[in-house]
DNA sequence: CTGTTAGCGCTTTCAC
DNA sequence: GTGAAAGCGCTAACAG
């Protein structure tokens, strides 16, 4: 009736006694440092597999002394999502303060190649973790190698840089969102078929390009009444947001769904409330005729929401992943393993009435 | 442009010489523990405070000896979500080692009020966290109080009792769950007006009668063309929901949506696929014409959203519930604050695409 | 009421 | 190559 979950807990005297070494040897072994014959280590690691034994990591921590460091390399602008990140991380201070770890934000500008480089460069040595936003491109790529190659742990964090050597990505599937966006504006239309806008900040941008990707795939394949129209660049400005849409609006008259790719969100919901006055074509509930998905919980898009002028927010958790990041370096420093169920960040559908 | 978000590490003997006191009284002041002075008291405070001083959680892990035990109170049944708890318990299990926690799996019969509460007395002064998944009864709300009395540290899981003075409950609001459910349902439905049929458990189970008063309230208030049919109880099993249900979807022709709030969902799946074999009504995706909707992503229903059969699960993640229960469990028993963002259980919204 | 002291289980010198 | 020993920062006796 009583099940238990957890091992016996040794000790790395019993393991020194059961092998017949002293405790310096079997901390050795245990992290792989040189000076120790080949037949000892062959006896200590018997002894260690034999009993299970996993070392107290608080032990572990208290004896370090040196506290750990870690940097998120963050962009400088003024990116709501990032700031929440960030904020998120500030409210982690406590959690992270009891543990004598040190989290230090490095702002640079993530969209110039060498600049981001640059700064990656002048961390190594210094930190043990980094958490960078990263562009994929072939500089960052070889100044994440290096820093790897420089035992420190690296994660990337919301765009990912799949080609270098990084530990870990913190973030989610593009493609999958991109497919999941596709999903809901062809469901939400219902029995409509149109025409679908896109609205993107950059088709060069790896992660707006992925997102696109999957929402056309799931498009093509499933609503074969929907058309979509070519890709508009707002380059996540609201302004230019606002003009290409309302221009494409003015020129379409049967759009019936829109997909909001990155920020901007400001300028694409002006451009469409215009012509929903204009058209007085909202519904009895007071919703948008047009089906209107896009990225992200923001103080914006909440509202957004909340009037029916959104119908769905597609939603990466800033908080999950600024934890996640957080817990991914230390686990990695400490050499415990990863829960990657735990860390894996969900593609999360937010609607009017499961606002987090 | 670098920015630090923790506090410089002092230890104990710092606050201990500044309030020129030993390193016990602080101690005993940091731990609200007696035989200190009032006046020695304010002292001792006033020097944590000016210095914000956390004490390391490793040391203190450390110098306690004694690894704490939690008991996890589970339905005995055969409950997949359940069992998918007690997995992802399970696959903490090196988690737990390397902080040296114990905690054990106690199966028992949550169903019966009187069977549930002596079981939680049975656990009474052996465990420093007892996490259970309760009925809402007087008799369980007692037991729960008698083990907070004795100092135990007491979370509810996925099912709550407000009522009792547990520390802390680890699940999801289900009326917004059911609000939520109704506004899928409502939606996907698109522009057709029709009947919407309901399946439960029992109305007597708490969080079912609480996801069907939040599913009532949005049908009710934002789609006046749908009406809802009597609710059906299939008590969670298959064979009756099965019956239950076609015997409601021969009578109504104009069925158009479906909400399963419990289990049964196999039998609610036979029905529903029956029918659309009888009348032909699949769609060219091979979706069918009935919206359906329900709870939890099992290989069942992950089966039936990919199928089309189901178009979206509403769904509490059993993973981050069993670990936010030990977080919360742990934090308690330390004393550290609990990271309220990261412990909210969310609802999320699983569609095809978007399936963890 | 308050202080002294012996560990907790590791890591890390420093000797041998 | 290997071992002995001195802490890391706290807790919990035990003295005073």
């Amino acid at each position: 009736m009583a099940e238990t979950l957890t091992a016996t807990a040794l000790t790395l005297k019993d393991i020194a006694r059961e092998a017949g070494v002293s405790l310096a040897t079997v901390d050795r072994v245990l992290h792989n440092r040189p000076g120790v014959r080949p037949d000892t280590v062959r006896r200590v690691k018997a002894a260690i597999e034999r009993n299970a034994f996993q070392p107290h990591v608080a032990a572990a921590e208290l004896a370090r002394g040196r506290a750990r460091r870690f940097a998120f390399v963050m962009p400088s602008g003024p990116n709501p999502f990032m700031q929440q990140i960030e904020a998120y991380l500030g409210e982690m201070s406590a959690w992270l303060t009891v543990r004598r770890l040190n989290v230090e934000l490095v702002a640079t500008d993530v969209f110039d190649p060498s600049v981001l480089a640059g700064t990656l460069e002048t961390l190594s040595g210094d930190y043990d973790g980094v958490a960078v936003v990263a562009l994929d491109h072939p500089g960052v790529r070889a100044a994440i190698n290096d820093l790897v190659d420089a035992g420190t742990k690296v994660v990337t964090l919301v765009s990912d840089v799949p080609s270098s050597r990084r530990h870990h990505y913190v973030g989610i599937d593009n493609i999958a969102a991109g497919r999941t966006a596709g999903a809901l504006v062809g469901r939400l239309a219902g029995q409509k078929s149109g025409k679908v806008a896109i609205v993107a900040g950059s088709q060069g941008l790896r992660d707006h390009a992925e997102r696109i990707f999957g929402f056309n795939q799931v498009m093509a394949s499933e609503f074969p009444g929907l058309s979509v129209l070519p890709v508009l660049e707002g380059r996540d400005e609201d302004d230019r947001s606002e003009q290409v849409l309302a221009r494409l609006l003015g020129k379409h008259a049967d759009i019936v769904g829109l997909y909001n790719v990155g920020a901007g969100t400001q300028g694409v919901a002006k451009a469409l409330n215009d012509k929903a006055l204009n058209d007085k074509a909202l519904s009895d509930a007071g919703r948008n005729e047009v089906v209107f998905v896009g990225h992200d919980v923001t103080v914006l898009t909440r509202r957004l929401l909340l009037q029916g002028v959104m119908d769905a927010a597609i939603s990466q958790n800033p908080g999950h992943e600024a934890r996640a990041a957080v817990r991914v370096l230390l686990a990695l420093a400490r050499g415990e393993p990863i829960l990657r169920e735990q860390e894996k960040i969900r593609i999360d559908i937010v609607m009017r009435d499961n606002l987090p």
